[in-house]
Formats: structure tokens, C-alpha cells, sequence
RNA sequence: GCGCCAGUAGCUCAACAGGAUAGAGCAACAGCCUUCUAAGCUGUAGGUUAGUGGUUCGAGUCCACUCUGGCGUACCA
């Protein structure tokens, strides 16, 4: 819609040369009384022109070709807005156009070729992904599905490492409980993992080896410990619909010589320099505050190595656009490893890093502190047992990414009903419960009345109906799946006015047979919007 | 100290990308089901947009400073 009307200032262009080259910006007004849509370009010109605002917007508006079936009136207004008033019978169109593009209404091709790679949770394995890595889980796919809709073929990927320290102390702790279930006395150190699944893991190696574990590798107990826990992880992710396409693993990074080579490399430039047995980036050099350690004295590289040599790796494998989703706690580690991605010649402003802000867990208005090691975490399993995969990813989206999110569990669990979810899927519900009724008495959908919708309630429907392939391009290209859940609010909100004062049953049949097409097309959209988010559309609730 | 994110109604958040009189939900109060799902709708009440300056024809939105909260500021990831 609002490429219609750039369209016609476009054309104007040659009457106005002045347009050329400026951000002509239509907005819809807050106010019906200001019209449809809006614009403010002739104040914007009035210090260039040297004309008043007014006047500018009569210049444009005398330009301007307006069809009057699709613009019937014009207005100057306030200070110099551009107001325009859509045609009714226009706005109804949009029917026909969702009935007949269904799914794939609201969808782009503008993106189509491009190739994304979008890396999320990358949790190691030493437990169950907690609350936390759910809104990294949930915006990660929900950001996914979002560039798939505007044309993307999308990789979502997770990166892991299963060396380390962590890893080797997760081994550890699966030993020791074997050895402790065996009946021995050995006390479990403080710094180890808590958790119940590691008792699990354990009487799951036992009876596998019929309790006995002298003879067994070291090696055995992580590496047991790290196929159940990713087992775990895959299924909890697939709770919430989550299919990871890729799982890399870091480890490869080393046994392709892509950190050796990366070291030489830095080397090479002079951009790497020995300091108390350490090897240390440049990174001050390179407009960051101060230089860093990228190998250890002991000889092990700190993260920044391997994350840039995975970084190149992304960006080697063509990808037009990368995405890096993490939380805020890893703020200072993504501008140390885009310099030395960068240093190398590599150009970074394909890679989009996200960051998105805390959830703080809140039981009966406690705040829950969390901890892995300590295991006294909420699980995302617990999480999606307790409320439904449909509340954790709507919960987890609909809020921007930069604000923090309380997710209060006594609420969360009890709230089910009152739930802004369940408040879209059941226009959802109602429309198709409406559908089999209509059925029952005989109407058809038709197109041939759709000039009848004149009610307010159904030309606010309709306005918003026009705007969502808009809103939804506006709302991938910003990465911010939180506008989605706005607009599917608001749509919803605007059909349960528009059920209460308009009846279709009753109604003379055109105007009801119209109104059955107008829900139809509400009904896609709505569950458009849904499957974007990845939640489920119902016709029953 | 420095960096990033935030601060809007009692609570959780919007505000179309600087625009016209700041809007919803929850909670409170008052109404609406013999007719398509009341998990809904209507109405009332609730605001110095944390504060102070500035830029602009116009600021919740941009800039500066202050205050409050979160996260960082490692030879952890």
C-alpha cells in the first residue's frame, strides 16, 4: 500500500525535480481524522525551499495523479501534513488477494537467492538448557523463519565446544558418581556439576558396563556425559519445534589447522606479539580499548581465537548474511573478534551480531538466581511441560530483544488463560468456529459484495489487513520479531470488535456473504502471522 | 571509573522508524450472553514519558549531563 503511493510521487518526480533523492516516508496517522496513510515531506523541504510547508504540500498535492478508485480525497493539515483517504471499495481488494495467495501471503521475494546463516543456543553440552538459553533458542528460530518469509534459505546452526575445561570437569563429575552409586566414600567437589542428570548419566554408564568402571577410559565419562546431554538438547529444542541444520563443532577448527593458520597469519601481519609467555592481539592497533590475550602461556587459546576462526569460516562459506545471536553477558567478546576478523581483510558487515537482554526468572515475585554448575535452575523442558511450547515462544518474542524480560513462572502457569497467545489463536478459533456455522446455514463466501464493508469495525479490519505484508518486511529487515506479535494484537483486536457489533449470520445474505470472505482473509493472516512466529493456529479452543 | 542495554499508567508493555490530542493488556470499578466461542466486548479511573538542559516548525523518540536498574569490563566462554 505504501509502495502505491511512492509510486505516484515517484511519477510526480518529473513535475517536481525537488522529490528527487528525498525519503518520502508515509506513516499511518494515529488519528482516523487525519486519514489513511501520511506524509510529512512538504515540512521536511520547507528550509530547502524556502517556502511554507503549506504551500509546498498544495505544489505536491496539484502534482500528484490520484485515481480517485484508489485515493478519493487529499487534505492539507496541521502544520503541513500530506493526508490521504483510501477508497473503500480499494481496501477491500485485499480480500481477494489473500484468498488467493493463502500462505504465502504477506511473504517477499526480495531476499530470494541470498543465503543466511543464523547461529543460535551454541550452549555447550555440560547440562539441560535452562529458561535463559530459551529466549536465545526462540528469538534464534523466530529471527530464522522471519528471513525464510522475506526469501532467505536459512542455516540455523549451533556451535559448541567439547573440549575445554568445563567439559573435562563434566567427565569428572560423572565419574565420581559412578564411583559414588558404586558404594564408594568420595566426597563431590563443590566446583563440580550438581545436577541430578549427572547421577543419570551415570547409573546409565553402570549398567551398561555391569558395574564396572575400573577398566574404563577417562574419556568414556565425558564423552557418554555429552551424547546424552545433546540428546537432551536436541529434544527439548524440538519441544519448541527447533531444528538445528548445523551442529559445529570447534574442535574441527583445530583439526583442519585453521587456528594454527590463523596464528601465522596474525604472526605474519605483525598484528600478534609475545608477552609473559602469552600470545597477544594488537586489538589497540585495531581501534579497540586495549590488547588481548589469544593464546594462553599454557599454550591453550582463550575463546577469541577459535570464535574468529569460526566467524571465517561463516563468512568463507558465502553466506550474504550471518547472524550471531547472544545474550548481553557476552557483550565484550563479539568487538574483539569482528577486529581480528576484519584485520584480516575479511569483510564483516555481513555478520549481524544480536544481542539480546536477560530474563530474569521470577517465582511469586522472587527473582530465581540461576546457575548450571549449581543445578538450582529452572529446565526449558520444566518451562514447556508447565505452560505449552505456543507461551514460551510467544512469551520469549514478544518483547524487543534489548529489553529485559521478566518471566514470572507463578504468573506464566496460572496466567494460561488470560495469556496474550491465547488471545490470537482464539479469533483464530472463533473465525473457524464461525466458518462451520455459516456452513451449516447455507452461506458461501463471495467477493461480488465486498463494497458492502462499510462498517467502521470492518474498514479498520481491512486497513489492517493492508498493511501487514508492510509491517512484516519492516519487522524482518529490522530484526525485530516483537513487531509481528504487535501486529497480530492489534489485528486480533480489531476482529474481536468487529465479532461483537457485526453479525454475519442474520445479516442480508451479500453483506453476509462478504463478511464471510473479509474473516477468511483475517483468518489467514492471522495464522500467516502465527506460523512466522512458529506457533500453532487452532480451530478449536 | 569506562562500555553496552533499559527507564512511558499500580504491574507488563505499545507508540509506524522525529510528527498532529502518548495507547493496549493485566489489576480496580461499572455494564454486556434466549442469536456465529464471554479465553470476548463496552465504559470509568489511572501520565510532569526518571530528572535537567539542548537541537528542531515539532521530541517519549535525537544530543549532553545527572539519577536508578541489568550486563560486561579475564591468560572463563
Amino acid at each position: 500500500m505504501k509502495n502505491l503511493l511512492a509510486d505516484i510521487f515517484e511519477a510526480a518526480k518529473k513535475e517536481l525535480p525537488y522529490l528527487e533523492g528525498k525519503p518520502i516516508n508515509f506513516s499511518i496517522p494515529n488519528r482516523e481524522e487525519h486519514g489513511d496513510y501520511s506524509t510529512n515531506i512538504a515540512m521536511l523541504l520547507t528550509k530547502e525551499l524556502k517556502k511554507k510547508p503549506r504551500q509546498i504540500a498544495q505544489e505536491i498535492i496539484d502534482a500528484l495523479d490520484l485515481n480517485p478508485a484508489i485515493v478519493t480525497k487529499t487534505e492539507i493539515a496541521g502544520p503541513g501534513f500530506i493526508n490521504f483517504y483510501m477508497n473503500k471499495n480499494y481496501l477491500a481488494n485485499i480480500i481477494g488477494i489473500i484468498l488467493e495467495e493463502k500462505s504465502h501471503f504477506g511473504k517477499s521475494d526480495k531476499y530470494s537467492g541470498k543465503r543466511a546463516n543464523v547461529e543460535f543456543v551454541s550452549a555447550n553440552p555440560t547440562g539441560p538448557l535452562t529458561v535463559g538459553h530459551g529466549r536465545n533458542a526462540v528469538i534464534g528460530d523466530t529471527v530464522s523463519n522471519m528471513l525464510e518469509w522475506v526469501g532467505y534459505e536459512v542455516d540455523r546452526e549451533y556451535y559448541f565446544n567439547n573440549a575445554g575445561r568445563q567439559m573435562r570437569v563434566l567427565g569428572e563429575s560423572v565419574k565420581i558418581r559412578c564411583q559414588q552409586l558404586l558404594g564408594e566414600e568420595i566426597e563431590f567437589p563443590d566446583d563440580h556439576y550438581q545436577g541430578e542428570y549427572i547421577i543419570d548419566i551415570a547409573k546409565k554408564i553402570l549398567a551398561g558396563n555391569s558395574n564396572d568402571i575400573s577398566s574404563l577410559d577417562d574419556k568414556l565419562f565425558k564423552e557418554t556425559a555429552e551424547k546424552e546431554i545433546f540428546a537432551d538438547i536436541e529434544k527439548t529444542l524440538a519441544g519448541l519445534n527447533i531444528k538445528m541444520k548445523v551442529f559445529f563443532n570447534e574442535n574441527t577448527l583445530y583439526e583442519d589447522g585453521k587456528i594454527e593458520g590463523l596464528l601465522e597469519q596474525f604472526k605474519e601481519k605483525a598484528l600478534s606479539y609475545e608477552k609473559e609467555g602469552a600470545i597477544w592481539l594488537k586489538l589497540s592497533e585495531l581501534g579497540n580499548e586495549q590488547d588481548k590475550v589469544i593464546v594462553k602461556s599454557t599454550g591453550e587459546p582463550t575463546y577469541r581465537l577459535p570464535d574468529m576462526a569460526y566467524h571465517i569460516t561463516k563468512l568463507d562459506r558465502k553466506y550474504d548474511l550471518i547472524i550471531d545471536l547472544f545474550g548481553s553477558d557476552h557483550m565484550a567478546t563479539y568487538p574483539d573478534v569482528m577486529a581480528g576478523v576484519k584485520s584480516l581483510g575479511y569483510d564483516i558487515d555481513r555478520i549481524k551480531v544480536l544481542i539480546y537482554q536477560f530474563v530474569t526468572l521470577m517465582q511469586g515475585g522472587e527473582v530465581v538466581k540461576m546457575s548450571t554448575r549449581k543445578a538450582n535452575f529452572v529446565t526449558l523442558d520444566e518451562l514447556v511441560e508447565e505452560v505449552g511450547a505456543d507461551v514460551v515462544r510467544y512469551f520469549f518474542v514478544m518483547r524487543s530483544i534489548n529489553t529485559h524480560l521478566n518471566f514470572d513462572l507463578e504468573l506464566a502457569k496460572k496466567q494460561s488463560d488470560e495469556n496474550p497467545v491465547f488471545y490470537l489463536q482464539y479469533a483464530h478459533a472463533r473465525i473457524a468456529s464461525i466458518l462451520r456455522m455459516t456452513k451449516e446455514e447455507k452461506l458461501e463466501i463471495s467477493l461480488d459484495h465486498l463494497n458492502l464493508l462499510n462498517h467502521e469495525a470492518e474498514v479498520r479490519l481491512l486497513k489492517k489487513l493492508n498493511s501487514f505484508r508492510d509491517d512484516m518486511l519492516y519487522a524482518v529487515e529490522n530484526l525485530e520479531p516483537q513487531k509481528v506479535s504487535n501486529y497480530l494484537e492489534e489485528l486480533a483486536a480489531l476482529f474481536h470488535r468487529f465479532y461483537t457489533e457485526c453479525r454475519i449470520i442474520g445479516s442480508e445474505k451479500n453483506l453476509a456473504e462478504a463478511r464471510i470472505a473479509l474473516v477468511n482473509a483475517v483468518k489467514i493472516v492471522l495464522a500467516n502471522g502465527l506460523g512466522l512466529l512458529g506457533l500453532s493456529a487452532p480451530d478449536r479452543m
